[in-house]
RNA sequence: UGGGGAUUGGUGUAACGGUAGCACGACUGACUCUGGAUCAGUUAGUCUAGGUUCAAAUCCUAGAUCCCCAGCCA
């Protein structure tokens, strides 16, 4: 059964605050209701996850694993996860893997664990059964042939193999079988009609030639089913009652349903709905499988990448995912979902169970000139001001001390409240802080260091003349911080639409150069010395940022999952615009 | 030029002949030892043109726009 019932979001939903508030049911769950109500599956509901092992998992599949998964605990059924393993040529035993992971880390649990391939020897038989009964034929046409044939818009020609005897088909499918013919010379067609306007009805392919071994039962056979052979009679031996899929698919269900009838077989419903579309990035697994292959990412998991494998190691929990899937709905309507929706949800699920730390990312020296020299005192931080459980700790200051760069301008701006010359600030759970001198490289004019004095009345962050300052900042101790690495990344496109590209350029010209910054002098609090890889943790002010498996032991590694809402940034870029 | 789908604020999604709602964003303000979070408020929509009806996002007619389909991929 699945446990995605147990998330938060959940809890939320089922305690409405207005009377009445009935969460939107899809147009999916309707059909299902209806179905239920009409008794045509017996009150039963079973989905499947049909993925092909020909690539990493992605966010769009999330979206279909979440409904085909939760539609299956939501009434109480059951939900497989099937390999669509019908074209060995494309998959291998690592996207196995990979999947079953991803679908586990994604917190759902498979009632039954199947690969189409398992069920080749019942497609064959059924394959004979349909050429028995003058419903498909081998053809010898080859593809450019096959292709001609189908013909366009007007209609297609009849192959001149369609009206061999039953004897011969068999004679001719029984020796494809058994591995007489090569790969492209032959393949079984359905017998249906080559002037459908509907072309997947025009005699489709049902079995082709392919000497290949398979990922899944090695060596067995050198004639694969197609997809559209394959899917339908896989779901009614497995009893689904809804067989989901994406829109792209609706061409193909008069098929689905041909075959079904064809065989006089157990008979599923294919119900299709509109695939996830993202801003800033790719989603198709052609794409992605380029993006890895020519080196424009590191690999399926690059914390860039909008696999599940890629969000999972850029911080995401699976809750944010899982979240982000039921906001953003179901239907047939084929739009694009902004990213920051995404970001959204994990901003609002780390936001209540990430641990605060201070870190800094790009560091600017502040000597403390009037504190003592070698002195060091401690102050209690929360760590988590949204979870009153999750206790505080201890966080050394002393004399020298680092502060963002980014927290300090010569010379401030409107609205810019932080640090500058004369200017007061408290440092966070420490003292106030006043700016009195700045050392600058006489060449660049960079900003090497800072002198300050700090108040001693203030200790702890409060003023005893009850004194404001504008701004609190985070702060680390020079002398006991850890240096770490920090990986920030931005959006893989530049665009909104990656297709938005000059002519004769594509999706590629518009990678963002800036996806990846690397910044590998941050300083962190010492408290961050025992984190461990996969740890997420709130870099006050700054973002959410979770320690990368490229750490060792004594370097950090820390990926930012995602950057706080901030509001300067907002006022500083419309700022500079003007 | 054939067939299959779709179209509601910036984005996504409800309303199933009877008050166009919700979420996110954006914008205001309050609060704050994170310019975070939280809270309050504002903003903005039925693709077009006709028709039926007391009443149309919803039904009818015509059109527009977008997506998918001519793999021995899924």
């Amino acid at each position: 059964m699945s446990t995605a019932n147990t998330g938060k979001g959940k809890e939320r939903d089922e305690k409405p605050e207005s009377q009445g508030s009935v969460p939107a049911r899809h147009f999916i769950q309707e059909i299902v209701d209806e179905h239920r109500k009409t008794g045509k599956f017996e009150g039963r509901v079973q989905t499947r996850f049909p993925p092909e092992p020909n690539g990493y998992l992605h966010i769009g599949h999330a979206k279909s694993i979440c409904l085909n998964f939760g539609l299956a605990a939501e009434y109480g059924g059951k939900c497989n996860l099937r390999f669509d393993d019908t074209n060995p040529v494309k998959e291998d035993i690592e996207y196995i893997h990979s999947i079953m992971e991803d679908v586990r880390w994604l917190g759902f649990q498979w009632d039954g664990l199947f690969y189409a391939s398992d069920y080749f020897d019942r497609l064959y038989a059924w394959a004979e059964q349909l050429i028995e009964n003058g419903k498909a034929y081998v053809c010898d046409l080859g593809g450019d042939d096959v292709a001609r044939y189908r013909g366009d818009l007007k209609g297609g020609k009849e192959s001149p193999y369609r009206n061999r005897a039953v004897e011969e088909n068999l004679d001719l499918f029984r020796r494809m079988k058994a591995g007489e013919f090569p790969d492209g010379s032959r393949t079984l067609r359905a017998k249906i009609d080559m002037n459908s306007p509907n072309f997947n009805m025009r005699d489709p392919v049902l079995y082709r030639i392919l000497h290949a071994e398979h990922p899944h039962v090695g060596n067995k056979w050198c004639i694969y089913p197609m997809y559209d052979w394959a899917h339908g009679q896989s779901d009614s031996i497995e009893r689904v009652t809804h067989s989901i899929c994406t829109l792209e698919f609706e061409n193909h269900r008069p098929l689905y349903d041909w075959c079904l009838d064809a065989l006089g077989i157990y008979h599923p419903q294919q119900i299709e709905f509109a695939r996830l579309n993202l801003t800033y990035t790719v989603l198709s697994k052609r794409r992605l499988i380029e993006l890895v292959t020519d080196g424009r990412v590191n690999g399926w998991d690059d914390p860039r990448m909008p696999t599940i494998a890629g969000i999972r190691r850029r911080g995401y929990t699976p809750d944010s995912l899982r979240a982000f899937c039921k906001e953003i709905g179901v239907a047939k309507f084929n739009g694009t979902i902004d990213v920051g929706r995404l970001e959204n949800c994990v901003r609002d699920d780390l936001n209540r169970r990430a641990p605060r730390v201070l870190g800094v990312l790009r560091p600017l020296k502040v000597v403390i000139d009037n504190y003592p020299e070698g002195q060091v005192e401690e102050f209690d931080a929360v760590n988590n001001p949204e979870d009153p459980n999750a206790g505080t700790r201890a966080l050394p200051f002393s004399r020298v001390l680092y502060i963002e760069q980014d927290d300090f301008r010569e010379d401030p701006p409107k609205e810019f409240f932080r640090l500058a010359p004369g200017r007061e600030v408290r440092l966070r759970y420490a003292y106030f802080l006043k700016c009195v001198g700045v050392i600058k490289d006489e060449k660049t004019g960079e900003v090497l260091e800072l002198h300050c004095v700090y108040d001693p009345a203030t200790k702890g962050g409060n003023a005893p003349d009850n004194r404001k300052v504008k701004a609190t900042i985070h702060w680390v101790s020079a002398e006991h911080a850890r240096k770490v690495e920090v990986r920030l990344y931005d959006h893989l496109f530049a665009k909104p639409n990656p297709d938005d590209v000059p002519e004769g350029q594509d999706y590629k010209a518009n990678l963002n150069p800036q996806s990846l910054v690397t910044l590998t002098d941050c300083r962190v609090e010492p408290s961050l010395a025992s984190a461990t890889v996969g740890e997420r943790f709130q870099f006050e002010r700054l973002g959410y940022f979770c320690v990368d498996p490229d750490s060792k032991p004594g370097a950090l590694v820390f990926n930012r999952t995602v950057t706080l809402r901030d509001t300067w940034a907002k006022i500083d870029s419309a700022q500079k615009k003007r």
